[in-house]
DNA sequence: ATGAAAGCGCTAACAC
DNA sequence: GTGTTAGCGCTTTCAT
């Protein structure tokens, strides 16, 4: 008596089709219905079709939590971004889904928001979801943060920056060398009076470093001088960036080549280059960041940094289904590097 | 001996710390730890400050599957969008994820990428996942797949569209009414020769449709006779964008007046025009879509229609929160509308 | 090739 | 305020 009143109440209380439901109506047990949808191959052909079709009749869907729980596989992968609104981590996002989704994994996405406060919280939701691995972007990881990552033991790759001391697997590029490329552009380019519009970011602030340490090698700067920068507080907005010009105009008046945080930014300085009737590349060459969809259309189409965010994404994912499979990483860190793709603003 | 074999082979098997193990160590029993997580003002201070305390100590992170399985609220929230790459989606998914991790949620992310094929599957993924609900974006869902979510009794909303016949709830704006409001602020500006270049995607079909009618209503149109229009195959690009122009141009000379399906369209029709010595807006007005952060610098600054995708992710998550604490929607259905932003380029 | 039993880690329901 | 018992739905393990 009590068996039946607990099937039926099981029905009736969340009412959720089973494995059991399945079962009941294939004629099999629990487990067939289980193998016929995770390894149909273990079983006759006409058991799997009968089940199939319990499944279709019943609208069974397994609930994952369970099979998850039981066999410790969540299926999911996390990624953390600072901010998904930025166009600078669509084509990584874009890509991480999309390969994670040919091999059956979904993604699970937190922003950081640069917020530290927030960030432990997000990394125990993380964490407690017991994910197949783990994608990091642009966090400054506390220590308790680290400490937890990896306590953890889930497979972990940090992206688009490429960490000295990477707490798994990393696939980035050196942001200290963009800039020291963009310096060394410009000044073979015969440029001398070279400024920085810079949002505020930690990234931002590597590519700085790498142009001033570029343009000190080249002896743009005296000694203890710095190049001079307008700091853009994030989110940088074009009005901002105009501003930005407009400020290091005031200082410099002689100015003759600017390096931007962002193609967004290097829109604004091209803005107001034009407001003020500065001939760009001729009196002012203008380098971007990014090469996001605009900037081959602006006038002057714009200079800038591309970097491959498609092969980020990709490379981060396979790593993580690699790492899930069991087999290991031949290659646990990759550079993509960068290119620096050559238009009419400098 | 079986109880203690079984207890310290479950610390060996996974290497996962427990409810048991936090337990254990503070001296408590195992729900007494889960009030400490889930509902602390149940517990004796004391009581409570010794459980945080063994947590802290054990390094303990709560397994959100296990929990999940067992109150049947899984915390997350699935949402579905055709491309997370084009930036028209990013201020929607942005605030979706804010709103959430405000109310301690997280966000499943899945791309339809328009495959119809994977479509289905991917429901699955989602339902079997019993989230606390889902949210649509630009899915042209199949017979089947409307069936399952209608099943599956999670909660949906779906947005950027507001759809005739909404499954659950829903959260966008119309598109038809943004192509007459165009038609309509060109017609009232003298233009009377006007096409469209846009993306082929049901939307942007949307809007010409109401274009259209629009057109129809003013007597733009000879009867049968439709507006030209050059389709740009998926994904627009400048370089399709600018090909759309030469074309429409080589139909129709005298053309005085161009919509574009997206601000990146309208960059494209821009450069052209500028290539080809067409003054803009003299010449040839430019209206683009999505009010881009890019729209405001270009030149001409382009006139767009804005859409508040902040404002409906937010919409969406509050929505889905709020059916999730057991109460009904009072506005199940918002309308957050669309302005015109009028700016050099019409 | 299929089934029975057991248990993943947590929390709802009910005691006390 | 705290503990005991049971079971969420699935899959691992072992048996046949």
């Amino acid at each position: 008596m009590a068996k039946p009143a607990a099937s039926r109440k099981r029905l009736a209380t969340r009412g959720g089709v089973t494995v059991h439901d399945v079962a009941r109506v294939a004629g099999v047990s629990p487990i067939t219905v289980s193998r016929a949808l995770n390894t149909p191959q273990a079983l006759a052909a006409d058991t799997l079709e009968r089940v199939k079709d319990a499944v279709a009749r019943t609208g069974y869907v397994p609930n994952l939590l369970a099979g998850g729980l039981r066999s410790a596989r969540s299926g999911m992968v996390a990624a953390v971004f600072p901010t998904v609104a930025g166009p600078v981590f669509a084509s990584l996002i874009q890509s991480l889904t999309d390969t994670l989704d040919e091999h059956g994994h979904q993604l699970m996405l937190g922003q950081s928001g640069y917020r530290h406060s927030r960030e432990d919280a997000l990394l125990d939701a993380i964490i407690g979801r017991r994910p197949v691995g783990i994608v990091l972007t642009g966090m400054a990881h506390s220590a308790e943060g680290r400490r937890r990552l990896v306590a953890s033991r889930i497979p972990i790759v940090e992206t688009w920056d490429l960490s000295p001391s990477p707490i798994d697997m990393a696939v980035g590029f050196d942001h200290e060398r963009t800039g020291e490329a963009v310096c060394e552009f410009l000044h073979a380019r015969g440029r001398r009076r070279m400024a920085l519009v810079s949002g505020d970011d930690q990234r931002a602030r590597r590519r700085a470093a790498g142009f001033t340490r570029a343009a000190r090698k080249l002896g743009l700067l005296a000694r203890g001088e710095e190049i001079p920068t307008h700091w853009v507080p994030a989110p940088a907005s074009l009005a901002n960036s105009r501003g930005g010009l407009a400020a290091l105009l005031g200082k410099m008046p002689d100015l003759d080549a600017v390096f931007c945080s962002s193609d967004l930014v290097a829109l604004g300085v091209l803005t107001e280059a034009y407001a003020r009737g500065l001939r760009v590349p001729e009196r002012l060459a203008v380098v971007g960041f990014g090469d996001l969809e605009f900037a081959d259309g602006v006038l002057p189409a714009l200079t800038t940094v591309r970097i491959d965010g498609a092969r980020m994404g990709r490379t981060a994912a396979e790593m993580l289904i690699e790492r899930a499979a069991g087999r290991t990483v031949a290659e646990p860190i990759v550079d993509v590097g960068f290119s620096l793709v050559q238009r009419a603003s400098a």
